[in-house]
DNA sequence: CTATTTGTTTCACATTGTAGGTAATATATT
DNA sequence: AATATATTACCTACAATGTGAAACAAATAG
């Protein structure tokens, strides 16, 4: 399997860390929360439809909660393959970055 | 700035860890060694402009070295811009994964 | 001079991500 | 009940990023 885009990593933590939690708009606050950055809307579904049809994730549809405007949520989880591949990212992460001592400005040339 | 993408950081890695040395072949082999898997040169070119366009690299045209077919090289170096991308990129990286605690499949529901 | 090697650069296309919207369904207000 | 507003899903045109494959350039070997 290729690896994984930046987006898709931060994805598939989001979704680890929201656990039963894990719908459109509170992943989307926590990769606000994580990165400073704003997502869109757009490409979060796309990308999460993408990590589906790979096998990471699934999702199914929650009853609606009772607040106003509450209405049902695309709930998504972590699949076998999804935890999988991110130990392997951060493994891979890890392994590339241990060969790299601690950097400082001082190492430049 | 915008958060690097994965390529964007690996490619920085790969020139910050070949110092003198770091040309196209050079940092494509590296890449291929860090994660397994082939770039394609277009690819490299696109993102080394870009990393340049944002004042993250730099690059020079070297003298030829006395071997067949040994052409000049366009070496490429990270610019104090870069490094600090570099740095910070790490510690997102870190901080992002410290609030994930080690996976197992035993943590998933 | 011609073939071969090392290396850069280009280009059409595929994939991924953004900006900004529409639509559906719930509660709140009058 | 009718209307307003909140929450959420999802769509779509476009921009940014990455791929695959080739063309081009300059060096040495024979």
């Amino acid at each position: 399997m290729k690896i994984l885009s930046r987006t898709e990593e931060l994805l598939l933590i989001s979704i680890w860390k929201l656990q039963k939690n894990a719908y459109a708009v509170t992943i989307r606050e926590e990769l606000k929360t994580m990165t400073g950055q704003i997502w869109a809307f757009g490409g979060l579904f796309v990308s999460l439809e993408r990590l589906a049809k790979k096998g990471l994730v699934e999702s199914s549809l929650s009853d609606p909660t009772p607040e106003r405007g509450g209405r049902s949520k695309r709930i998504y989880r972590l699949t076998g393959n999804g935890l999988d591949e991110l130990i392997k990212i951060r493994k891979l992460q890890e392994s590339i970055w241990e060969q790299v001592p601690k950097l400082t400005h001082e190492k430049l040339s």
